[in-house]
DNA sequence: TTGTGGTGT
């Protein structure tokens, strides 16, 4: 979301002088707890001005003075480059000099640079370097409430240098409902072997908390007196009522998903046109991850005069996007939560109500500029019954990538690592018994040398990371390079404006490859780069999304460094020639999908009569999703790239065709043979 | 006939 920093800029309080920010009296303070605590956990709401202000009181503190820096996480990119700009204007120097900023792809920091932005999982990379992170005195992990794995991956690991380094300072900022956790978490010690020595004294002065006031308007809440059945139906009608009985402000309105925005904008256009001579005009838009940056924009622009804008939106509105002016905020009371099921290994997509902490976070985006107002579609006895906070990603999430991270990072054992709420141990085990699969691990559950180590380096899931290994022994590296960075999308590769998705389809057939959907994405890659400069054009004509392609490229160049530095050789063809010239392509089909064999094997399906799939374990029904090219194609046995569970189906994305023999082949381990035709 | 949101020397 590189788009928002314009109007990240623009947070009104952050205009005020920072003397006048509500922190500025804690200066002092701050600056003593620092000194004389190992962690000092900030409890303050949003406009406090403390992700600013605290580096530079801890700065001027002379924490810096010995060639160390501060670091300041973020979970987000755009958070950290925004930040990092906002304050070096207020230092008075250029980003990059004294105050910097490093982000995948991007790293504006010199050796002048004393205070530093960072994402957290760059904090975790640069800890596989640096295992005890020396370049920094103090470490500060910015909206650690939000629970993100490697927001919570950073604190474990931060505990354990804690104890190595007593010069070390760490700093947690938090809203209220998480700060007991984190206070608790490091107040105890280590579990015993897991660490440095630890004693009574030691925790006696480890950590303190400060609560700082926010800066904020009121919020008036209101409740439904009865459930509703239907929360987009009711939204609208909400909608309906602000615009015709509020006063001026704009709306926020949150759904769960692309359907229930498309179906909630089109009922509105319907209400709106029977109004009638309203005398203010409603403006209804989209916002959701899947737009392209262009659509997304619409919301920053300033309305017309005399016309009140709605915006519908999934959580991106919770956290990462922010849009000024919102003064009515209707909450559904619900959310789309991804949770994944170890016995199945499948992820499931499941609309889940929300938290309390989710429903005080989205009534805070009624009250920034004014007072302002929050529906919520659901009774005062619902959102008592709502837990505090959702279940942190890290308990419901695929641990593979981060087992796999944790175990590059020195640590052996990976179940007793101090986790901040430990995994579930099904999840656990089945991420080691994938890894182990793979390769990666060994019998004793040690990195395996040089599997197993180059895996953990290359920044892609441990199956595609795999599978680019293999590539040079099938002599596709080049090609697999290109279809790493392609499937990392995360399927944000086609879009289309409403009504359109047939002319998106037809764009999408000219690049379709009958062996499935990777060899797809390889054919748009390739074409994108032919046309040089005039890629977005081409986007466009093609219904590709430019900023989808852009990452592409940035990822695809990222991978190549990280294996020219294992030594890998990349042979790449002269730019806009076909990676086939000279080759037979069928052929060259072939190597890439054995070459994907070696990695997915795991994720193997077959398809039936009627067009769905059984996994390899013959017990699931599988379904291609609709925007794969094997959504209208037969084939026998196919790999896929990920797997999904909505509340409609199970969906497999990203398909490609392989042999049944190949399986055999590249997983002797993981299929034994059978005679009953391959179940 | 369809996927919430993030992230990676």
């Amino acid at each position: 979301m590189g788009d928002f920093d314009i109007n990240s800029v623009f947070i009104p309080a952050l205009y005020k002088p920072a003397g006048l920010l509500p922190i500025a009296k804690h200066e002092r303070e701050i600056q003593y707890l620092v000194e004389t605590h190992q962690v000092l956990v900030v409890v303050g709401q949003t406009g406090s001005g403390k992700t600013t202000q605290i580096p530079q009181y801890l700065e001027k503190a002379g924490w810096c003075s010995e060639g160390q820096m501060i670091g300041i996480t973020q979970p987000r990119r755009v958070a950290a480059t925004t930040i990092a700009m906002r304050v070096a204007e207020e230092v008075g120097c250029e980003v990059g000099k004294e105050v910097g900023y490093s982000v995948r792809f991007e790293d504006a920091t010199s050796a002048s640079t004393r205070i530093k932005f960072l994402t957290d999982g760059l904090l975790i990379r640069e800890a596989m370097m640096n295992p005890l992170l020396t370049q920094y005195s103090v470490i500060m992990v910015d909206e650690a409430h939000e629970r993100s794995i490697s927001t919570d991956i950073l604190l474990g690991l931060l505990k354990k240098i804690l104890k190595r380094r007593p010069d070390l300072r760490v700093i947690i900022s938090s809203a209220t409902i998480q700060a007991e956790h984190f206070i608790k978490f490091f107040a105890v010690p280590q579990l015993p072997g897991d660490g440095g020595p630890s004693t009574k004294e030691d925790e006696e002065k480890e950590v303190v908390t400060l609560s700082v006031q926010g800066r904020s308007y009121p919020i008036d809440i209101l409740y439904l007196e009865a459930p509703t059945e239907d929360y987009v139906q009711r939204a609208v009608k909400t909608v309906v009522d602000i615009h015709s009985r509020e006063q001026d402000g704009d709306i926020l309105v949150f759904l769960t998903g692309r359907e229930e925005i498309d179906d909630a904008l089109e009922a509105v256009r319907e209400q709106v046109d029977g109004l009638g001579e309203q005398k203010q005009l409603l403006l209804p838009l989209p916002l959701y991850a899947g737009l392209t940056t262009e659509q997304q924009m619409y919301i920053f622009q300033e309305t017309p005069a005399n016309t009140r804008k709605v915006v519908f939106a999934t959580n991106i509105a919770e956290a990462s996007v922010t849009i000024d002016g919102i003064v009515y905020v209707v909450d559904c009371g619900f959310v789309k939560i991804r949770a994944y099921n170890p016995k199945t290994a499948i992820d499931s997509l499941v609309v889940t109500p929300t938290s309390k902490a989710s429903a005080a976070q989205r009534a805070g985006r009624a009250g920034r500029t004014k007072p302002g107002k929050c529906f919520r579609l659901y009774t005062k006895g619902d959102y008592d019954e709502l837990p505090e906070a959702n279940t942190p990603e890290m308990q419901r999430s695929n641990l593979a990538p981060i087992v796999l991270q944790l175990k590059a990072l020195g640590i052996d054992n990976v179940l007793r690592f101090d986790y901040l709420s430990a995994p579930p141990s099904e999840i656990m085990v089945k991420a080691l018994e994938l890894l182990y699969s793979l390769g990666a691990l060994d019998e004793d559950g040690k990195l395996t040398t040089p599997l197993g180590k180059r895996m953990a380096e290359l920044a892609l899931e441990p199956m595609m990371a795999k599978a680019l290994l293999s590539a040079p022994s099938f002599g596709c590296l080049s090609e697999m390079l290109t279809i790493a960075a392609m499937t990392s999308l995360g399927g944000n590769v086609w879009f289309h404006h409403e009504g359109e998705r047939k002319k998106m389809e037809e764009s999408r057939a000219k690049f379709a490859a009958d062996e499935g959907d990777h060899l797809t994405l390889l054919n748009a890659y390739q074409a994108f780069m032919t046309v040089g400069k005039q890629g977005s054009k081409f986007c466009h004509e093609n219904h590709l999304n430019y900023k989808s392609m852009d990452r592409a490229v940035s990822i695809r160049a990222q991978l190549k460094r990280y294996l020219q530095r294992l030594d890998m050789r990349v042979d790449e063809p002269a730019s806009g020639v076909k990676m086939d010239n000279g080759r037979d392509p069928a052929r060259a089909g072939e190597q890439i999908r054995r070459c994907l064999t070696t990695g997915f094997f795991a994720h193997a399906a077959k398809m039936q009569p009627d067009g769905t799939f059984l996994s390899a374990g013959g017990d699931v029904v599988l379904h291609a999703h609709p925007n794969s090219v094997m959504f209208t194609r037969k084939a026998e046995w196919v790999i896929f790239h990920e797997i999904l569970e909505t509340s409609k189906k199970i969906f497999i994305r990203d398909v490609t065709k392989v042999e049944r023999s190949w399986l055999l082949e590249y997983a002797p381990g993981y299929y034994q043979v059978t005679d009953n035709k391959g179940r």
